[in-house]
DNA sequence: GCATAAGTTAACCATATGGTTAAACCATAA
DNA sequence: TTATGGTTTAACCATATGGTTAACTTATGC
């Protein structure tokens, strides 16, 4: 059963972290949310920094790479564009802690991405290029495509990021009403991305 | 010279605060960056609480005043787009760790927020709406203008929250190359807020 | 100048935190 | 059954952390 108590303190720590960041969480936290004795984690992880960097490489990984079939199939890239959209709309509103998780732990400490970037088989960076070659492909307009990549990017993530500001301003404090609006958002990005890359 | 000490103390806060949040700032940090003795925080602020509240109040009620005027002159509402998108690159670009200090303390502890806006006469919120109120009246597209202004800013404040890893991946992490994309951004930021808003 | 209030310091406090340790427990093989 | 290796536990450890205290120093008002 050796991986399954190391499986139920990482499925921990990832919540824990994922909520918390690196700097708010605590191991006994992560022990009790898993059920575990605290000495357990430095057991199959040694440290906090080794059981914080295995999630975030997880983590960060996995959030880059579930485009990755799309990125190589054989659709045309407007349609890859698309289902880019789609699919990410759909994972950050499954997993709407990991952007600002994601954003806060590489500027909280920048060499964690260094480091992941050269241990992980460059995967998340080779994935971005890729989407932005589609995006070049695309783009007839005279603007640099990493002003619409990063466009798009921001019109994806930051409604997720700041939603408890943009939630009680613009929606009446209504979680309903703004998760409504979230869905219509897969539709409006697309006809937003495709109005900047026309000439 | 009391408030000599008090604004070294709260100077020096807001600059720990800011670069490692809530939880990662430490008081002893904050005060050998104040020069001062560790006791007289407690003594000025009674608590680290406190201290963090006085600072993200300042912080965030400054953040969004800074186009106060802009939003009640009388030049027309696509001149005031322009002057928001410009002070606002220039604001970030001054103070770049913001953004990410206001999400990230949004997000750990949204009762922040409530109690701000409750206490601060309200006055973000105000801004916020009014700014809205302008991209509305310039809005002849089909889309509720929610996902315009939203999306705006998105491509503001995306930029430079997320710049550790943009900067790795789309810039050969050259930080100048990015500083002077940022500067292109305020052209370009404008042109795509024109082109989405236009019917 | 004196009394008092305000400001400052160094030492201290109670608890929290990440981590360690030795013993107990469990599973397996001989 | 015993030996061995791996897993788990409860207790413990050293330091960090936010906060307190009493003594000292400085500023202020009369």
């Amino acid at each position: 059963m050796d991986s399954s108590t190391e499986d139920k303190i990482y499925l921990a720590a990832r919540r824990i972290f994922v909520l918390k960041g690196m700097e708010g969480a605590r191991m006994q936290e992560i022990a009790d949310e898993a059920g575990m004795n605290k000495a357990l984690l430095h057991y199959y992880f040694r440290s906090k920094e080794n059981l914080f960097k295995a999630v975030f490489k997880d983590i960060f990984t996995k959030f880059f790479s579930k485009v990755k079939d799309t990125l190589f199939s054989n659709i045309t890239s407007k349609d890859k564009l698309v289902v880019f959209i789609d699919s990410y709309i759909d994972l950050i509103s499954s997993n709407p802690y990991v952007p600002q998780f994601i954003i806060n732990e590489i500027n909280r400490d920048p060499k964690v991405l260094k480091t992941l970037m050269f241990e992980s088989g460059i995967e998340p960076q080779k994935i971005l290029e890729l989407f932005f070659n589609e995006v070049k492909l695309e783009n007839s307009s005279e603007v640099d495509s990493r002003h619409i990549v990063i466009s798009l990017m921001g019109m994806l993530v930051f409604p997720f990021v700041a939603r408890p500001l943009l939630q009680m301003i613009y929606f009446n404090n209504d979680s309903e009403t703004y998760d409504h609006f979230l869905k219509e958002r897969k539709e409006v990005v697309k006809n937003m991305i495709f109005k900047l890359i026309e000439a």
